[in-house]
DNA sequence: GTCTATAGCTCGATAGAC
DNA sequence: GTCTATCGAGCTATAGAC
C-alpha cells in the first residue's frame, strides 16, 4: 500500500479510537511508522490531511451509492442494513470524518452532500416523502448510535443482534410498501 | 444567575458553535466575562468543567423524562417531536455534550444512560421491541441530523418544516398503534 | 471571589541533512 | 522520500496579589 494511504488509515484509526484531539500530526506519523517530516512530505499541512480524508470518503460513498441502487432488496433495506457499523472502508471513513465536524466547513458540506444523495436514491424508491424520511432517519439513528458507542467494539452497538436487524427490516419493508 | 451557571452556559455555547477544540479555558472565561483565574476558582480543572456540564445534562434529562411520561400525545410522539433541535436547555446540553464524546468515558456513559432511560419509557408505551426501536431510531436520526447541521441556524435543519413534522408523527403513530 | 503573571507542555509547521 | 532539530503559538494549571 502507498505511504499516503497508510497515513490516511492511521489518521482514521486515531480519530475513531481516540478522537480529534489525539489525532495530532505526530501521533498520525507514529502510527503509520513514519516521522513527522515524512508525513509532511505527503501532506503539506493538517488541512491537506483532512482534505485527503474527505476525498477518500467521497470515493467510498460513490461506490456505496452504486451498490445501494443495484441491491436486490432495494435501496431502503440496503441503507438501513448497512447503517450498522461493521467496519467497512466506508464505515471507517464516515466515523472518522464525523469526529471532524465543525473543524472546517468543508467537512460538514461533504457529509451533507453524501447524505442528500442517499436521500434522493431512497425517495426514488419509496415515492412518498414522509416514508422516505422515516427510512432515512432510522438509518441515521443507527449511525448515530454507532458514533455514540464510539470506538468501543461493535458488539455492544444497538442493532448488531440478528433478530433486531430482521425486526427492523420488516418495519422498513412496511414503510416502503415492499413485502409488507 | 450564578457565575457558575454563567460559565457552564459559555462552555456550552462555545462547544456548539465552535467545537471542542475552541472551547478552551481562556475562551470560556472570556465569553463569561471572567478571567481565567476566576473560572478556575469555580472549576478546579477542565475535567471539573466537563463534570459540571454532565451534571446539568442529567438534571435536564430527568425533567424531560418526566414530561415524556406525562405528555398527552404519548412518550413516542413527544420523543420524536422534541428530537428536532429547538434550542431548549436540554437541546443545548445534549449538543454541547455530543462534542465531547471520546474526551472522557464519563461523557459516553452518561449519554448512554440517558438514552437507555428514554428507550425504557418508549418500550413501555409501544410494547413491541421492534417498533419501539424504530421509534427511537427516528428520534435519534433527527438528533443526528441536528448534530450534522452543527452550529448553523436551526432553520436549515431537516425536520423543522411543520408539514414534515406532521408527516413524521403520523408514521410514528402507525408504528406505535395510536390513532394510526 | 476575581485578578495577573508565568511555568511547563504540546501542537503545527519550517529548515536543512541525508 | 524520509529524517532530526527547532521555532512560535496556544493550551492547562499554579502561585500569589488584591
Amino acid at each position: 500500500m502507498s505511504t499516503r494511504d497508510n497515513l490516511l488509515d492511521a489518521f482514521e484509526e486515531l480519530l475513531i479510537d481516540d478522537g480529534e484531539r489525539s489525532a495530532t500530526l505526530e501521533a498520525v506519523a507514529a502510527r503509520a511508522q513514519v516521522s513527522k517530516g515524512g508525513l509532511l512530505y505527503h501532506f503539506k499541512s493538517k488541512d491537506a490531511l483532512v482534505e485527503g480524508l474527505l476525498e477518500r470518503l467521497v470515493e467510498h460513498a460513490q461506490i456505496d451509492a452504486e451498490q445501494m441502487r443495484t441491491d436486490p432488496r432495494g435501496p431502503s433495506a440496503y441503507y438501513v442494513d448497512t447503517s450498522v457499523y461493521a467496519g467497512s472502508a466506508l464505515d471507517r471513513s464516515l466515523m472518522a470524518t464525523a469526529r471532524l465536524i465543525q473543524e472546517t466547513p468543508r467537512v460538514r458540506e461533504t457529509m451533507q452532500d453524501i447524505h442528500q444523495r442517499w436521500f434522493s436514491i431512497i425517495l426514488q424508491e419509496v415515492g412518498e416523502r414522509g416514508a422516505a424520511r422515516a427510512v432515512m432517519l432510522i438509518g441515521d439513528g443507527l449511525y448515530y448510535n454507532a458514533v455514540l458507542s464510539g470506538g468501543t467494539s461493535a458488539e455492544d452497538v444497538a442493532g448488531t443482534d440478528p433478530d433486531d436487524r430482521a425486526e427492523l427490516l420488516s418495519v422498513v419493508a412496511r414503510l416502503t410498501g415492499r413485502q409488507g
